[in-house]
DNA sequence: GATGAATGAGCCTTCATTCAT
DNA sequence: AATGAATGAAGGCTCATTCAT
């Protein structure tokens, strides 16, 4: 009758986790071990290498399935606005903490595909393509009007990439994430006007026109 | 006297940046003095430590001040459509080559800010302030409509840096940057219409009402 | 439950005393490790730098005070001359394994007194402190007559710490320690007469007077 | 016709010596180049190597011969007294000097008889002969009477060159070397009494009994 | 003759990984 | 299962020495 495993996995990969982040991929094994309060043999046990240990650390284990249901449960039903909106910050969420990890992969040296299977699109794709599907979908029940739904998906999932982004490599800003996200809302429900109806607004002759 | 200099510190530093951009900061002193066909005792004749070698080829020579003063010229003169977009190409071009380096440096496990004069604004948000300035002298000349030009100018500048940092991040990929800068510029040419006005072009019962 | 200790302290210890004594500081603490039949990971598990593998292997654990407890015991009791004697030699091979140790650390290069108190008096004058005390009292006892205890305390130290200075510069020599020990305590017990009593017993003209 | 020589070897040996009796053998010739204000280059076209230099700068150029002469133009002339302290003074000073280089090449783990021509007498052993042969000279003269003349020699300048040593080892020290001498020559003068005679004016039972 | 740029061997030290208990 | 002692392969860095000028 073996003895019960007293560590659990989830233990040790928070303690890498807090050193990774800080450290680098260079952080000792040594040292995570220290912080876990586990000995260096039993994260060997474990993770048989130390770059297998760094992969599942950086990994995220997140409900992005939940929040695809509830974005495409939407459709045609709940108002845009709100459902793009609450959609946004809880993606600004998400990447807050995927982002630095993101870096950190991309950085060690090991090569970012191998870190997701790959046959999965990759993670901000993925964001990208359900909103543009969600998107797709509003314009075909006749809720939004749209050129190029893709672009502006990128557009909406890039600012708050680089919101997060930014958060990552200069630490807290100040501006506030619900306005943030608002006015990327505003951009998107905007578009659908076209621009040559707004510009007999301002003076003609000097603005915004397009180059010939 | 002495026999002349023969190995320049751009060698060196070209053949380190190949290296680390690959390889991360664990990459090997001895590779990059064998990729820079020069010896290790070299290397550190030039640059006394690892440390110092890395953030001197991690850092970027741009003409920045010269493309600053370019889009200020523009103020009241040029086409705003094409004077943003001429910047946002040029911006995209020199995000492509900072992004790969601050991501390097960000997760080396190097402290960031012993490296950038705490005073000195960091280089993303010179950005976005160079360019809310520019958005504000063409709101005052009359060229320009906008609510809130900082905001505006923190997603154009995002949405290419995201631009970049996917790029960094996966790789090559397709998306004309052309088309895309195009996209964003259209974005806040379109904005200075107000949102309600525009609602009512669309069929009231479906779009950005609040949740029954 | 680990694997128990396997290497002792003291091995590497011995070993790298041998290889320092007869290298110098430069030693390569590779040949200390093949020299204890050890890995070199395991020497710097032991000893954080070489510097303190240095100290700790030149480092001399001796029963000093006992030594100490032996002659002070002897005051007043047991005849001078034996005493002397028996400490001298003690003295002698006591400084046979201190002084090549001494010239060591002295010429490593790093500096001294980093590595003693400045408060505790120095090894060598501590003997001289310690016969001098002895001396004192036996002249207290009015069992010795001397003008200048001090002075020939340290003569007598100064001597057998000759001996094995040269011993330790030149390799062997010849002189019988014994012979050697006796003379100086002669010197010290003689002493006590007068020269100029002495002096009388030598024909008058031709010694000591002062050039005419 | 040949550039002439603008460097003095003297010059060179000086700032290796300053270097290496501060931070040891493991001293770098770079810093000896600086110090000396010369080319690494301009070392090593007067030294061969490191060693060669190093054991260089340790040689001591000494007038010893002059001091021989005098002292056995003393023989039988001038009082032994002066002769000896005369010389002792001497002596200490010379040993000052040589002392701090006699350690470092021991422990440079170069061996020490290769800095010497193997057909020499070690130098601390010259001047035991030295001064025993003039001890054996006045003794001949009838001017000395000494049981040991040789142990006497080596007794003297044992004394000295532990002083010399002590000072090398811990730094200056307050004892007075006028004193110090004169106590040593006292030594030799009343060596010549029988021990027997004093000990009669000391309590017989207790003291300084040979051993049986 | 004099210089200092260039080198490569080797040093101290770290660290991922294994292993005996 | 869990420990931590032991290891050996690099890694960063220094330095004596050479060489073109």
């Amino acid at each position: 009758m073996p003895r019960p495993v007293t560590i659990q996995d989830s233990a040790i990969l928070e303690a890498a986790r807090r050193v990774f982040l800080v450290r680098g991929y260079s952080a000792s094994t040594a040292e995570i071990a220290r912080r876990a309060g586990v000995s260096e043999g039993s994260l060997f046990k474990r993770f048989r290498t130390k770059t297998e240990l760094f992969l599942a650390a950086m990994q995220v284990q997140s409900r992005e399935q939940e929040q695809r249901g509830l974005l495409l449960a939407a459709i045609g039903q709940k108002p845009i606005r709100t459902t793009l909106e609450g959609y946004g910050r809880h993606l600004l969420r998400h990447l807050q903490i995927v982002m630095p990890r993101i870096l950190m992969v991309t950085s060690s040296g090991l090569r970012f595909a191998r870190h997701y299977r790959p046959t999965d699109c990759p993670p901000p794709l993925q964001h990208v393509a359900l909103l543009t599907q969600y998107l797709r979908a509003e314009i075909r029940h006749g809720r939004l009007r749209l050129a190029n739904p893709e672009m502006h998906a990128d557009i909406f999932v890039g600012a708050l990439s680089h919101c997060a982004f930014c958060e990552t490599v200069l630490g807290r800003r100040a501006t506030s994430h619900v306005d943030y996200v608002r006015t990327l809302v505003d951009g998107i429900l905007r578009a659908g006007q076209p621009p040559d109806t707004r510009r007999t607004r301002l003076p003609r002759t000097k603005t915004g026109e397009a180059p010939k």
